[in-house]
DNA sequence: AAGTTAATTCAAAGCGCTTTGGATGACTAA
DNA sequence: TTAGTCATCCAAAGCGCTTTGAATTAACTT
C-alpha cells in the first residue's frame, strides 16, 4: 500500500492525503480524519527511502562499534548503552543504524554513511585522549555527539561523560580513609579518555594526601575479568601486596574477587576492592547489600542523553554544542574495609 | 556530490557512469575505468535512499531487541552476536538496522519495518517454546533468520541454533560420571526455547541413568549474577545441599561461585558448577586452564551463521530454509571434581 | 556499397514521497 | 456587483538513483 494507492482509494490527491498524515493544518478536520482512518485501515506507512530521499533527511542515526580485531572484544556495556538510546530514537521516529568494523576503520565508516546520506548523525563510542574522530565528523560535517570527551580536543562539540576523575578521585579517598595505602589500581586502556581521566583522578587524590603511589601497582588493559584475576593473583602473592583493589569494571572486579578468594582471603577484610560499577541490567550489583563498594553510573541513562543531544542538534544545526557531566554516586558495599593491623 | 554531477562533470550520461560503476558489460573497459577514478577523486558514493527506492531494495537487515519493562535487563550476549552478524553485513554491502522495543512491541515493530520498507528481512532473537513471531513474519511476508528455534512450531524455516539438549544432556552425564547425583540446575526463564532444551537434556539424562531428578532443585530466571548467588547461597545453606551445580550462563554461575567462596567451600573439590559459556569476548573463561567446566559455544559464530543464513535467504526468495545445529564443545576446566565420599 | 551485427552510449521513465505554486469555490467587505 | 480573503484541495516538479528501450557509431559481411 503506498500513497498513491491511497489517495485513490480515497478519491483524493496525494498532496492532500500526505498534508493530512503528517498534520499539515491546510486540510479540512473532516478529510484529515477521513485520512487517518483509512491509512490506518489499509495499514499504510509511508515509504522511510521514499520520505528521506524527498525531505533529504533520513530519520537515522549511526553507530559505529568498533571490533578490536586483536580480540575480537566487544565492549560489555554496549548493549546497555545501545538500549538507552534506542528508546529515545524510536520515541522520535528514528532508525538506529549500526556498522561493525574493523579497529581503524571508523572514519572510512563514517565517511560513507555520509556520503551516502544514511544517518542524519552518528555517535561516538570510547573516545580516545586524542581523538582523531572528532576534528574528522566535524569536517566533513556531519552532526555528532560523543560517549565521554576527549581530552586533547579543545575545540566545542556535544558530548556527555560521567565525572570519572571526580568519581575515581573519590573512590580513593574512601580508601584512605580506611587507612589503605598500598592501592592497586586496575585501569582500563589508558589511551581512552576515561581511563586517563580515571587515573588523574587516582593520582590526584593520592598526591593530595601526601601518599605515593607505586607505578608498579598500576594497570591499564582491556577489562576482562581475566584481567583482573591475573593481575590480582600476581599483586597478592608477591611480596608487599597492596591491601586495596582501585577497578575500572565489575566484570574485571569479580576477577580479582575471584583472586582473593581463591588465595583464601576474604574480600572486604583481607583484602578491600571499590570498583565502578555502569550498572549493567545483567550485572546487578547485588540485590540489597551491595557486593561491590563502588562509584555508579548508569550507562543505559548516558546512553538515552547522548542520544538525546544528538537529536536536539540535528533538530537545530544552529544549537550550540551540549554538554552534560554526570556525577557517579559512591556506594558503600560489602568489598571494602579498614585495613588490618 | 551525486550522479548527475559526477556525469556532467565526465560528459557522460547518468547511465553510462550508474552502469560503469555498478559492474555491468555494457560499457567499455576504458570509461569504466575513466569514471571508477572520476568516481574515487570526488568521494562519489550512490545515495542509498535513492538506490533502494529505485531498486526496491533496501539493503538493510533488521533486528529488533526487546527489553523487558520489568528488569530493563538487556541480553548480555547481545553484543557478540551483533558483532558477528555485522561482519557479515558489511561484507555484503548491508547496513543493520536496530529497533529497541519494549516487550511485546516487536509484531508491531517488525509490521512498521516491513510497510515502511526500511529492512529487507529480520533477525528473531531469543524464541519461546512457541513463537508467534514466526507465522507473523512468514503472513507479512518479511524474510527472516531465527537465532535458536521454537520447539512448538511445526512449520519450516531459516534458524541457526546451538544443540542445547545434547549440551546440557552430556554436562549432566559429565557430573553423573562424577558421582553427583544432587545436582541443582540453575536455568534461563523456560519459556524461552534454549532454556526449554536444556532442561530436556538435564531430566533426559537423569532418566536415561535412572537417577530421580529433584524439582525442588530446578531454578528457572533471568541469568543475572545476582540469581546465581541467591540461588546457590540458599540451597547450600540448606539441607539435602546438592553436590553439583548445572548452570545455564557464566553470568549466572559466577554468582554461584561466589555464593561457593562466601560459604567458604572450594569450587571443584566441595562443590561441582558446570556452565553454559556463550564465549562472550569481554568474559574469557580462564586464560589457560579454564576457570569453569563448560559446554562451549561462540555466540559470535552463531550471529555470522545467522546473518549469513538470511542473506541467502533474500538472494534466492525461493531457495529452502535451512538450519544449522551447532554442536557445544564439552571443556573440563577447574570447576569440577568427583563428589566429596 | 549496402546490409548486418556488435559495441557503446543515451534520453527518459519510474521508484514513493514531500512541497511549491497555483486553482477553486465560498464567503466577506466595499 | 466586484474585489479581496480564506479555506481547501490539486497538478506537477523534484529528491538521486536504476533500468528500459532506442540511438549512434564502428566493424564486419556479402
Amino acid at each position: 500500500m503506498n500513497l498513491k494507492e491511497l489517495s485513490t482509494i480515497l478519491g483524493l490527491s496525494q498532496t492532500t492525503v500526505s498534508r493530512a498524515l503528517n498534520g499539515y493544518p491546510e486540510v479540512s478536520e473532516e478529510t484529515r480524519i477521513k485520512v487517518q482512518k483509512a491509512a490506518e485501515k489499509h495499514n499504510y506507512r509511508p515509504n522511510t527511502k521514499a520520505r528521506s530521499l524527498a525531505t533529504g533527511r533520513s530519520m537515522a542515526i549511526g553507530h559505529v562499534i568498533p571490533v578490536s580485531t586483536k580480540h575480537e572484544m566487544v565492549n560489555p556495556i554496549f548493549g546497555d548503552f545501545i538500549s538507552g538510546a534506542g528508546e529515545v530514537y524510536s520515541k522520535h521516529g528514528y532508525d538506529m543504524v549500526l556498522t561493525v568494523v574493523e579497529d581503524k576503520g571508523e572514519e572510512a565508516a563514517y565517511r560513507q554513511m555520509q556520503s551516502r546520506g544514511s544517518v542524519d548523525g552518528v555517535v561516538v563510542h570510547g573516545p580516545l585522549t586524542t581523538e582523531p574522530r572528532i576534528d574528522f565528523l566535524r569536517k566533513i560535517g556531519l552532526p555528532f555527539a560523543v560517549h565521554g570527551r576527549a581530552s586533547g580536543e579543545n575545540s566545542d562539540y556535544n558530548w556527555v561523560d560521567i565525572n570519572n576523575r571526580r568519581a575515581f578521585h573519590r573512590a580513593t579517598d574512601f580508601l584512605l580513609d580506611l587507612g589503605h595505602r598500598r592501592i592497586a589500581f586496575i585501569n582500563g586502556l589508558e589511551y581512552m579518555d576515561f581511563a586517563y581521566r580515571r587515573r588523574e583522578g587516582f593520582i590526584e587524590a593520592m598526591t593530595e594526601r601526601g601518599v605515593a603511589y607505586d607505578p608498579a601497582l598500576m594497570f591499564s588493559n582491556e577489562m576482562t575479568e581475566d584481567y583482573g584475576y591475573e593481575t590480582a593473583m600476581t599483586l597478592l602473592r608477591g611480596e608487599n601486596a597492596p591491601t586495596a583493589f582501585l577497578v575500572s569494571s565489575m566484570i574485571c572486579a569479580l576477577g580479582v574477587r575471584r583472586a582473593i578468594e581463591d588465595l583464601n582471603m576474604k574480600m572486604g577484610r583481607d583484602v578491600s576492592i571499590i570498583t565502578h560499577d555502569d550498572v549493567l541490567s545483567y550485572m546487578p550489583n547485588g540485590k540489597d547489600l551491595p557486593i561491590f563498594t563502588s562509584t555508579r553510573s548508569s550507562v543505559r541513562q548516558a546512553g538515552s542523553l547522548v542520544a538525546e543531544t544528538l537529536l536536539a542538534q540535528i533538530a537545530d544545526p544552529l544549537r550550540k554544542p551540549q554538554h552534560q557531566l554526570l556525577e557517579a554516586e559512591l556506594m558503600v558495599g560489602q568489598s571494602t574495609g579498614p585495613v588490618k593491623a
